[in-house]
DNA sequence: ATGAAAGCGCTAACAT
DNA sequence: ATGTTAGCGCTTTCAT
């Protein structure tokens, strides 16, 4: 009762089953073999499919140095990530190229690069063609990204993009989402503002904050202000903006996750939403919660995988020497219950 | 400007720097080499760290016949089967083994497994240690698997079993989570129960409905039907039922998207949830819509993907040779707004 | 129309 | 303390 992996059938054994030469089976197997009789060709073909071979792809891949694997460094948590996931094995599905998956899933935004460099080792020692990645981190020193670099692999960012880095990118405009966010509540009448991000060191945090205040600079209609709800007391600092007289009566949060921790934090607190609050997200991935439904962005993240994924083929098989490509998708509003006219049931 | 894959350093090349042969950097690199004398070792280390050298897993893998990864076929639409891909990585990351992953997310339930058979001499011929898989279809011809299993390839189910066919089952203990679906219901005082599934042939369907049942046959409390939501004529055929006099006063659907869609149906022929009927489902996976917060069974998908990755380790690293493991959770119910006392708003 | 042999990057058994 | 050699599965060039 053997149990080991059985014995692959090997040309060697095909060749030796049909009493002719290893190079006469992979000719004939390869289709490179116009010259072979076909008494021959047949008998090597069915003694194959008898022995139910399989080329050993490891071999071919160390012959030609090409592996039709991708590292794919990207998380499967949350709809958001996992549909940029989707997208890019729908892409691949067609051109038979398989995902060599592997992500931190341990330090978000840690500055602490081990983790990710054996995942990178990994990766780059079972030679793979090229890597899209979405950083766990974006200020890593840069020596993170060197060992795929100097390689002269290809190398694809997704969602985020890195501070001192260029290579391809694929993720969504976020100084758009954040134009559009604040036309939105500005536009159903709300006057004060408040954006709460994560800080500067994330770029998409970054950006759509940076859209927000273009909106507002514009006008004099409304003004805003920003909050980091990264740091550790912005419980508090959140409550103490919302017991000025003068307080936000609508808040974008850079991400939904957020949203519905500050809109579980408000309500706490006695705010309805949205009359006395309106509140918005980004990413469209509320969970099921008590809060009501968010307004949100629909970042389109199966498409941002799909173009990731052609971003890969250019490079990787077509060997496109183009200058670094950035492709941004403009993130969709869905209004929902969240955000309403100010002071919809109050006074007014 | 030459940009082919630069050429990764070799022991060879490493030997000739080094000027000596290419076991000596062999041994040297693996540590096995205690003889050696000192000025060797430091001057063949610091050399290959110059050169950036990094094995080459193929060849290692061709001469071991371990790739040390998992050909993983799992869907990443939606939360649930995100979930399992999630833990199924989460328990790899410690054991240095990568998940090689394709799955079809093409042709769900249907028969032809043209599609499938390739992916799966993708993964053959990559030649992983084993694979875990969800099939898309339980009743497939069992010439589905034999090309794995004929190879001795440990393979592990998640999620679905097959019918005809015998291996580590890793998955959600359906019977027990329908009965207790009844009996939350029965709990809350409904007399008329309908179950609505998708029909005998799936598994994960059948199982609820059997346990469900189970339930209804020991109490003559209550009774109830089902319903397969598969059939075109489903949404009339349940209006029918709903016009009944005696008709249902709460619904068990075999999964959230399905309950979705009922609540929507039943909302719109005017009746309120859970006023009028309560309705739940299975497998907290509500997506955010105009409907009630769902009353669902989480089944621990993260915990299942753990599960079927302990399996696989076992079976292919440790060489058990225990009978097939059948591995369920049971899943955990939890009550939301969608379920309630029958007509709590109406007469009594 | 087919065989022989070198070589891909590396390990391991066998020298010296 | 280090070198030589065969071999893993296969492709390809060079014979015959």
């Amino acid at each position: 009762m053997a149990n080991d992996k059985q014995e692959q059938a090997s040309m060697k054994a095909i060749a030796a089953e049909a009493g002719v030469t290893l190079s006469t089976v992979s000719r004939i197997l390869n289709n490179k073999a116009e010259k072979y009789a076909e008494a021959t060709r047949v008998r090597v073909r069915e003694i194959a499919d008898r022995m139910k071979y399989r080329p050993n792809a490891l071999v071919h891949a160390m012959q030609t140095g090409v592996t039709r694997t991708a590292g794919v460094m990207v998380p499967t948590e949350g709809l958001f990530h996992s549909q940029i996931l989707t997208g890019i094995h729908e892409s691949f599905l067609d051109r038979e190229t398989l995902l060599l998956l592997s992500w931190n899933s341990r330090t978000l935004n840690k500055k602490d690069d081990t983790l990710e460099r054996r995942l990178i080792h990994q990766l780059l020692d079972r030679r793979v063609d090229g890597v899209i990645l979405r950083p766990s981190c974006e200020e890593f020193e840069s020596s993170y990204f060197e060992e795929i670099w100097e390689r002269n692999i290809p190398l694809i960012l997704v969602d985020r993009e890195m501070k001192n880095f260029k290579t391809d990118f694929a993720g969504t405009d976020d100084i758009a989402g954040g134009r559009t966010a604040a036309e939105h509540l500005i536009g159903l009448g709300h006057r004060r503002l408040l954006f709460i991000g994560v800080g500067e060191q994330v770029s998409t945090s970054r950006g759509r904050e940076e859209g927000f205040r273009q909106v507002l600079s514009k006008t004099a209609k409304a003004r805003g202000n920003a909050l980091n709800f990264d740091e550790a007391d912005a419980p508090q600092r959140l409550m103490e903006v919302l017991r000025e007289p003068q307080r936000p009566t609508a808040i974008c949060c850079y991400a939904d996750p957020i949203a519905e921790n500050v809109a579980k934090l408000v309500m706490e607190a006695g705010f309805s939403i949205p009359g006395d609050l309106s509140i918005m997200g980004f990413g469209n991935q509320q969970a099921v919660s008590e809060i009501p439904r968010l307004t949100s962005l629909d970042q389109k993240p199966f498409m941002i995988g799909q173009i990731a994924a052609d971003m890969y083929f250019d490079r990787v098989y077509n060997k496109s020497q183009n200058a670094p490509q950035r492709r941004l998708i403009e993130p969709v509003l869905l209004p929902r219950a969240s955000t309403s006219t100010p002071k919809a049931k109050a006074k007014r």
